[in-house]
DNA sequence: GTCTATAGCTTGATAGAC
DNA sequence: GTCTATCAAGCTATAGAC
């Protein structure tokens, strides 16, 4: 398209706010970046995020739903793509597996877009709401599979384990570096296929203790 | 001690701040709130945080280290009664119990502390490096134990099982409520106890699973 | 140890020229 | 769509009287 090397607007003022504040949010925190931090990073001036975006707010919810759609076609498309009945380990990998890819190949942004995540699914905010707004709905066909895949497990059960999963994944892909230090850097939080490899047996193992658990109650007490 | 019905100095005036704070950092995180909103709520006047704590960030650290001694505390005492070599459901038991404990008799403030820290340890802030020192010398504890429980395990399953069971743990203590609304209230993030008995077997059978792949890999390929 | 008063700065948002 | 200029409000931190 561009006839010289000269990049003629490489990427639109909306655009460049949104990256900008996507990477200053996953740092900061809502409150505690200003626009003039995010415009000043996007290259614009302070006016424009506000004529673009609106309250600050509005510019927080653009950046958590952009890349929201992207994630959660991608696994949706993986979670029907699932032999019926799904295994468990299928539909933990189903659902872990975008979030992995984009993470290791989708670049910078995709850190920053987890490191955000993490910290609103764990805040207690409005912020907070904007997630389950964006991810409820491929967590109920998460279950429907779930369901399917363990049939002799209470609901109770599915949706805890579930639960689990979760927390396990929005501190695996924030990347925090806790295991760093605790292992005197001998593991890193930046092997996400490395520590993928792990989530999906151990989580698998989780649920399918939960459900024996539960069968086994109705034939035998120990 | 009181004479009287009426209480002279219920609780001293740098805890009414700790507690305000405790409450009000947990709500709206460290940028969300102002000296003001907390000295308001503790019922003081403004100038009295900065003279008993100092900065801003000062009286943030002592929220979070008030309340660490007493927790790390009990897991040390719980980890050290087990028994040699201790089983994997004793290590995520000990290790979990004294937050259930808390959470569910310690009163409110610790339902606040619960999502404080879920918010701190999923940041990637200063404020994340005081919980790391807070937290790291109990979990090496812990892996010490798991060592002895799983002799089998690779090193990196133990820290990256670890660091799953840390992020599920976070998440059900900031009863954030997610699962209540994906749910339809069937099942309500504040029945700690009833989590907490599918937390334990579903994190032993994870760590379980990791251990067996090891020992598995030497012994056959499948 | 508590209170009043305030200095010095940053904030989100917008009005208005271009 | 972009830029300059600015407003009203809120912020942390502290000085100094009591």
């Amino acid at each position: 398209m561009a006839r010289t090397g000269q990049p003629q607007d490489p990427v639109s003022t909306p655009q460049r706010i949104l990256d900008a504040a996507e990477e200053l949010f996953a740092e900061h925190g809502f409150d505690g970046v200003s626009i003039r931090q995010i415009t000043a990073r996007a290259g614009v001036e302070l006016a424009l995020a506000n004529y673009h975006f609106g309250p600050k707010q509005d510019l927080f919810v653009a950046v958590i739903t952009r890349r929201a759609d992207a994630l959660n076609s991608e696994r949706r498309r993986l979670l029907e793509a699932l032999p019926e009945p799904p295994t468990v380990e299928g539909l933990i990998d189903a659902f872990s597996r975008p979030f992995l890819e984009k993470s290791v190949h989708g670049g910078p942004g995709w850190k920053s877009y987890a490191r955000l995540i993490a910290q609103t699914a764990n805040a207690a905010r409005w912020t907070r709401d904007i997630m389950t707004a964006q991810f409820d709905p491929i967590a109920e066909v998460f279950l429907a599979g779930m369901r399917r895949a363990l049939p002799g497990a209470q609901e109770e059960d599915l949706y805890w384990g579930f639960h689990f999963l979760v927390g396990a994944m929005t501190l695996m892909f924030a990347e925090t570096g806790r295991i760093d230090a605790l292992s005197g850097g001998r593991f890193r939080a930046g092997d996400l296929e490395r520590i993928h490899a792990r989530l999906v047996p151990f989580m698998a193992a989780g649920y399918r203790a939960l459900a024996e658990v539960a069968s086994g109650n109705r034939a035998s007490r120990k």
